[in-house]
RNA sequence: GGGCGCGUAGCUCAGCGGGAGAGCGCCUGCCUUACAAGCAGGAGGUCGCAGGUUCAAAACCUGCCGCUCCCA
């Protein structure tokens, strides 16, 4: 095998172990282990993927990634949505652009066009996956207008139909004009806006006098068949039950008693518009009022409206305030400001309308949702999450699933036009099963895209045939999205599992955060400010770009996303990389290297302490993303990897990997090993670049490719808790040294003459090991002992058991010692105040835990210790 | 109107009961044969404000101020 390239190259190694790890099928279930299932959010196929897609793929691979080394049968089954209103859209925009429309092209060429556009877009959003370098079964992928999952939807909503859970029937529901369908509650976004609160006098019939209203919408006010107040309302009691005249129009209205009706809003009595108003519509329920429309569906005043025919509805808003301020209806005009409801894919304005449409009945599908979350057998992370699921599945509403569009399920519902009946079934039937006739007209709408979606954990899966992958991955796992679609999806997965399957459709659900741009705004198309996770990758590696969504994606609920942010992981990259090629030099067997094996009594201190934190990592990364804590567990890789393993590792084992003497062979095993064992453990947030690395490494491989080998473990055997603490405490000694370096300004190619001073019983023999280290890491050249501060030397570090001075000739400069010393005293003071006050405090040492006076004591003793010492070497200091 | 979350170093964020951390940026010195995409050293913070609980608060509670977002 070609050695590594002296330069890391992450296009280089990108592209081809992508197309290794597919070709052998690694992506695939191993058919062996407890299964670990993952299905994915399917992209809606209306763009390409942005961030906040390159987040969600990035952790779910994570996931499936060191699940798969855990050796369990791993399935991350991948697809793509439909997204019906969104991709309509963009075919209909496109159709504008082109000057045609929809309904030139007709319904068979438009769904042509649709398909070609759904075609090139999985391609690219595949595309993009692989970029990613996500190991999703491609050969299970699906889209939510296959046919096996048209075959889903169709089953789900006849069984739904007779078991009297989908109804039909004419409400109030959003309309989107532009979009031309009608919407669920869950697609519209309400938005503040500045906008006036009018005043409109209806006088009595007969009389001169009158009631005044306030309303936000005085166009609507020719659809008015009420005015309503409050029944405790003691200003308008006497009014009940009269009639009012409309202006204008000339209507008689009732003036009817409503709790609904809120006293404090204007001036206590509304108008109520019951064809317009959602909550008007419901006053009209109650009270059996009439309905009369006055907007159409393209949001135009109706022909009902007279004079005011044809309009929008903004422009029939000036003329009617107009029309009432001459007829001396007007009273007054204010400023307000409320929430106007909005497409959630168009932005249009949303127009409450009356209208023919399919529902679920949900309050009896919501109540298994609502235990399984309750009783934990679904469980979100955060968990605070689970919260906003519980709140709005306990109040959940009827379900609007017809939409008016082209792009979709057609609704499986066919019409006699003979009797009239509605035909429920999952195949176009012949005749009417009511009346034989075979005159048939299939609905001509199709299903709301998230009721498709809402299948989707066990449609992908086969259902509703009992397949042997539903057999197998059904519960899934896991379930990895953001917030924003808890109600429209998750919430939607969760009922439609437990009424089809009987079971959770994922037992973890996992919200990421949002990605956002540097100034924290949303991503979005029209700021233009998206990023495409190709381009990121492209400019800094897909490794280094998927650690920088993992180190990030904490427990927030955004991210605000600096690509530049990424470069740090690219360094990274390219440390593991540079870490790994002088490893792989001083293992190259033509350079001597033989056996492997670790000897635990051939370990130097370095190699304790490096194995023995190597098992922290282990253990911590593992604890980490088994609890889905991305964040913690690239951390604690990243700081291991560099500040441990490259820092000082790498460095200690120098000496003895250039040298001959000491155990060299040992410290090789140690340095394949860990390495061995760091790549593994970054495998799944860096795949590419460990996989590469993992090939070239001389070491025992169980499986050909990293992918599939097994995950590392801890090794009680390498836990060397005294080696540990030595080399810990030589760290510091070390850093002393380096500080007095800097601090005095020697330069680097100057080797340091350095005299150590032994206390008490401990710490007075110094190992020749350690002292190995000292002269090469500190670059030290003389070393004594001695039984005081040596002349003109300086201190470098001082604890408990040993003083270390360096010893500076000429060079010191005695101010600038001094000055440090007492800045050392001063610090070491305030430490010894700080465990004292402790200590003093009778409180304290009646309340504190054991574990706290036990530390405070261990400090006071060490900060005393030290203190004395530092006042002794002032006091040296200034006799000397 | 109801609710969630967030205010910690210049920037982006971690920490969420025992004297404050990271990355980037900044300053100083180094091309030391794995890495200048680097090495060594350093400066920088009344942890939004005010109360309270506690032996002990950045962390827990209450109120306030500011910023997001969700629901009505």
């Amino acid at each position: 095998m070609e050695p590594l390239s002296k330069a890391y190259d992450p296009q280089g190694i990108e592209s081809k172990w992508y197309a290794t790890w597919k070709e052998n099928g690694y992506f695939k279930p191993s058919g062996k282990g407890e299964p670990f299932t993952i299905v994915i959010p399917p992209p809606n196929i209306t763009g390409k993927l942005h961030m906040g897609h390159g987040l969600n793929m990035t952790l779910q691979d994570i996931a499936i990634r060191f699940n798969r080394m855990l050796g369990k049968n791993t399935l991350w089954l991948p697809g793509e949505d439909h997204a019906g209103i969104a991709t309509q859209g963009v075919i209909e925009k496109n159709l504008r652009e082109k000057g045609t429309s929809r309904d030139a092209v007709g319904r068979e060429e438009f769904l042509r066009i649709t398909w070609d556009w759904a075609n090139e877009y999985r391609k690219h959003i595949k595309n993009q996956i692989e970029w990613i370098g996500c190991s999703v079964d491609w050969e299970r992928d699906r889209f939510t207008l296959d046919e096996g999952l048209n075959h889903a939807v169709r089953r789900a909503f006849v069984h739904l139909y007779h078991k009297g859970l989908i109804y039909k029937g004419k409400y109030l529901v959003n309309w989107c004009s532009r979009c031309g369908t009608v919407l669920s509650d869950e697609e519209v976004e309400h938005e503040e806006e500045k906008s006036h609160l009018w005043y409109i006098l209806y006088p009595l019939k007969g009389e001169k006098l009158g009631l005044t209203v306030a309303t936000t919408r005085p166009e609507t006010m020719l659809g008015d068949t009420a005015v309503a107040v409050n029944p405790s309302d003691e200003r308008y009691r006497d009014w009940i039950g009269k009639t009012l005249i409309l202006p204008i129009v000339n209507r008689e209205i009732p003036i009817i008693a409503d709790h609904f009706v809120d006293p404090q809003f204007g001036t206590g009595a509304v108008k109520v518009t019951p064809a317009h108003d959602p909550n008007d519509y419901q006053i009209a329920l109650r009270h059996n009022l009439p309905y009369v429309e006055v907007i159409d569906e393209r949001s135009y005043m109706s022909p009902e409206t007279g004079v005011f025919a044809g309009l929008t509805t903004l422009e029939a808003r000036k003329r009617v305030v107009e029309r009432l301020e001459s007829d001396g209806f007007l009273v007054k005009i204010e400023d307000y400001r409320h929430a106007v409801g909005h497409c959630y894919r168009c932005s249009a304005t949303i127009e409450p309308r009356l209208s023919d449409q399919w529902f679920v009945k949900m309050k009896p599908l919501a109540a298994p949702a609502i235990e399984v979350v309750e009783s934990g057998k679904v469980k979100f992370h955060p968990d605070r999450w689970k919260k906003v699921y519980l709140n709005w599945m306990s109040e959940v509403r009827d379900w609007c699933i017809s939409r008016q569009l082209w792009w979709g399920h057609r609704i499986p519902v066919w019409y006699c036009q003979d009797c009239g009946h509605p035909n429920v079934t999952e195949e176009a039937p012949e005749r009417c099963e009511k009346c034989g006739s075979s005159f048939l007209i299939q609905d001509d709408d199709v299903l709301d895209t998230w009721f498709s979606s809402g299948l989707w954990p066990f449609s992908t899966l086969g259902w509703p045939d009992q397949t042997s992958d539903l057999e197998s991955f059904y519960p899934t796992s896991l379930l990895s999205t953001a917030f924003d679609i808890i109600f429209f999806w998750v919430a939607r997965m969760i009922v439609m599992g437990m009424e089809f399957i009987g079971d959770i459709p994922f037992s973890d659900v996992y919200i990421h955060q949002l990605v956002r741009d540097k100034k924290g705004r949303k991503m979005s198309k029209s700021l233009g400010n998206g990023i495409d996770p190709i381009e990121v990758i492209q400019a800094y590696g897909a490794d280094a770009t998927r650690f920088s969504l993992a180190i990030l994606a904490s427990q927030g609920s955004d991210i605000r996303y600096d690509v530049k942010s990424v470069e740090t992981y690219q360094h990274f990259a390219n440390k593991l990389w540079n870490a790994s090629r002088f490893a792989l030099m001083n293992l190259d067997p033509s350079n001597g290297g033989a056996s492997l094996a670790i000897h635990p009594d051939q370990c130097t201190l370095a190699d304790g302490w490096i194995l023995s934190s190597l098992n922290d990592t282990i253990r911590k990364t593992t604890d980490f993303l088994s609890r889905y804590e991305y964040n913690f567990a690239a951390k604690s890789i990243y700081e291991f990897f560099w500040n441990q393993f490259c820092d000082w590792y790498l460095e200690s084992a120098k000496p003895i990997l250039y040298g001959d003497s000491g155990p060299k062979q040992n410290t090789r095993a140690v340095l394949a090993y860990v390495l061995d064992q760091s790549v593994r453990i970054l495998h799944p947030f860096m795949p590419f670049i460990t996989e590469e690395i993992w090939q070239h490494l001389p070491v025992p491989k169980e499986a050909p490719s990293l992918i599939i080998a097994p995950w590392p473990e801890e090794r009680p055997e390498y836990a060397f808790v005294e080696k540990r603490s030595r080399y810990e405490a030589l760290i510091e000694e070390i850093r002393g040294i380096r500080n007095l370096r800097a601090q005095f300004q020697v330069p680097p190619s100057r080797k340091l003459t350095v005299a150590f001073r032994f206390l008490g019983e401990s710490g007075t023999a110094l190992l020749e090991e350690e002292l190995a280290y000292i002269r090469f890491l500190a670059n030290v050249e003389e070393v004594a002992v001695v039984d005081r501060k040596p002349e003109k030397s300086a201190t470098a570090f001082v604890d408990s058991s040993r003083e270390i001075y360096v010893i500076l000739g000429e060079t010191i400069d005695w101010e600038g010692e001094r000055q440090r010393l007492e800045k050392e005293i001063d610090k070491t003071r305030v430490d010894l105040q700080h465990a004292l006050s402790k200590l003093n405090n009778p409180k304290f040492m009646a309340h504190a835990e054991a574990e706290a006076v036990e530390e405070a004591q261990l400090k006071a003793e060490e900060a005393k210790k030290t203190l004395q010492r530092l006042e002794l070497l002032l006091k040296d200091f200034f006799t000397a």
